[in-house]
Order: C-alpha cells, then sequence, then structure tokens
DNA sequence: AGACTAATTATAACAATTATAAAGTAATAA
DNA sequence: TTATTACTTTATAATTGTTATAATTAGTCT
C-alpha cells in the first residue's frame, strides 16, 4: 500500500506548516501512486475528473510547494516539459531513447565524483544528477 | 588558436553535404571561440552586429543541423533555455547555484555505472549525461 | 462572528521554440 | 550560359510550457 507513503508526505507537509488542501492531497496521490514521472499538464488531466474547476496554476503552484518542501524533484530533460518525481529513496534515472520512458535505477551515489569535482575545480560541491540514455526491452523487442 | 578547431568542425559538415553559409560559419566560430555555453539567443545577440538581418530562427535551425551532425550538443538544465556547447572531448559540467557559471571538469566516462544500469534494467544503455552542482570559488569570496 | 491569511480559480502575459511562406542563394544539368 | 532544382535565410505567426495578476473562496485564530 503506498497510503503509508502518503501519510507520511502529508505528516511532512504539516510540520512544515503546509495546508493540505483536496487539490494538494490528490496531487501528492497522484505523484506517489502513479509510478510514471508525470508533467505538470499530465497530472493537470489526470485530475480534471475529480477537480472539473482546477486551474493549470494550481497544479504549478503546488509542486512548487512540494519542491520547496523537499518532497518532489523537477527533472528537466531535453523535452518541453518538466517532469515531476517523487523523492523516496536515493536513485538516478535511465530513459528510453524510443518511447521516453523513465525507469528508476538505484546505485550507490556517486561521492568520489564530488569530491574530485571539488578539488579539481575549487567549487564547494552540494549534489548532482545523472540520467542514463538507452533502448528499453519493450523497444528492443519491437525493433 | 582556436581557427584549426573552427576548420576541423567545418571539414566535418561539408563531408556530411551540409553548406557552409557566412551564418552557419559564424555561429560556429562563435561557440567554439566563446568558452561559455551560450543560449540560443545569446549568439543571437552576439551576431547581431555582424548580422544584422539574421532571424532566431537561423540561429535555432543551424543548432539543430550542427547537433544533427554531433558537433554541439544540447544542454537542458532546470532554467528556461537550453544552452549549447561543442564537443570536443568528453567532459562533464559543475554549475554554480549562485551565479549559474559553467565550468567543464574532466572525469573518465563512468562506464561502470552504464554497465550495471544496463543488467538491472534490461536497458541498451546508449550514453548518460551528469552534472555537477556547488557553489563556485568566486561566489564563495563574496559570501 | 469578524478579521486575517492563504489557496484556488480564471485569465492574461511571457518567453522559448517551432512552423510557415516568401525570397534569396548556391549547385547541377541541359 | 541558362534553366532547374534543392537548400537557406528571413520575417512573421503560431504553439507551448510556465508564471503573474486580480478576484473569489476557504481556512484559521481570537
Amino acid at each position: 500500500m503506498s497510503s503509508a507513503k502518503i501519510n507520511a508526505a502529508i505528516d511532512n507537509l504539516k510540520e512544515a506548516g503546509v495546508r493540505i488542501t483536496p487539490q494538494r492531497h490528490a496531487i501528492l496521490e497522484h505523484l506517489i501512486q502513479s509510478m510514471s514521472h508525470p508533467t505538470a499538464d499530465e497530472i493537470y488531466k489526470a485530475l480534471e475528473g475529480k477537480f472539473p474547476n482546477m486551474s493549470v496554476a494550481t497544479v504549478y503552484n503546488n509542486l512548487r510547494v512540494f519542491k520547496e518542501a523537499g518532497l518532489v524533484k523537477e527533472l528537466t530533460y531535453g523535452d518541453s516539459s518538466s517532469r515531476f518525481d517523487c523523492v523516496t529513496t536515493d536513485h538516478y534515472h535511465i530513459i528510453c531513447d524510443s518511447c521516453g520512458k523513465i525507469v528508476d535505477f538505484h546505485y550507490p551515489g556517486l561521492d568520489e565524483v564530488e569530491s574530485l569535482a571539488e578539488s579539481v575545480t575549487g567549487f564547494d560541491v552540494g549534489r548532482h544528477r545523472m540520467e542514463i540514455y538507452g533502448v528499453c526491452p519493450d523497444c528492443k523487442r519491437k525493433h
């Protein structure tokens, strides 16, 4: 059950002093339950059945709120629109060049890379991102 | 002198059957000589002295041509507009969270990560991207 | 309840990018 | 050389993702 995750996320938000509105609940729920990495527009469309009057701005506003609370990460790949990902545990993404599918991929953080970068460039390194690209099994099968 | 690089790039394009127009030459030259990683608009503005009539579309078109020829890479970070980078040797980027500066950072490719991802996910892995984020020396000094 | 703050909605604005059509330029063939 | 063709550039309009604004609604606090 992912309702435990949802509750944990909501507790997290409440502690940060964020009000849990029905829209926020629904957006969060959708993000956690859909194993995909939806765009703002996809979330908007997915919820317009439940919330016929909800505005796109609400989706964007709340994604920003969740981001600021550290619950959600914004993924900016080459395509036009950002995708949003619930941060649960540390993981990277592998992306299919053919169909665009994004799959989680767990790997121990690249700490050595960070420390080398720090010494070479003189930056104070805070974090990094990495994505891997290839062709997913489904697309391989379809030749 | 980077004129050698420019000539090499031009030969590359010619072999691929791409016509070298004055605009293309100038865009390429600017990309190679400016050590920065300019946006399409920055390139456009930088060249409007030389080419007062050049259209933004020309910049975008030709960046796409260069990309397809494998000479240029598009970098999509969180900010609104893409940046473009001449592919010379393999390198990663380290980005300042405070001022946005992008610095090249050479590191041996992360081949083990790619092969692990391949075995774990079943993808055929082609490539990967990585960026490191932190605070640059200049911004550190400014506190 | 009344006052205050925050959230949502509807809509407009914006900015990056792409598409279109017309005009120009170079390459090729007769 | 001229005609034909394909490719480029230009100017402009259209699209699209995202953000800003103002008005309305809903929640919170004393």
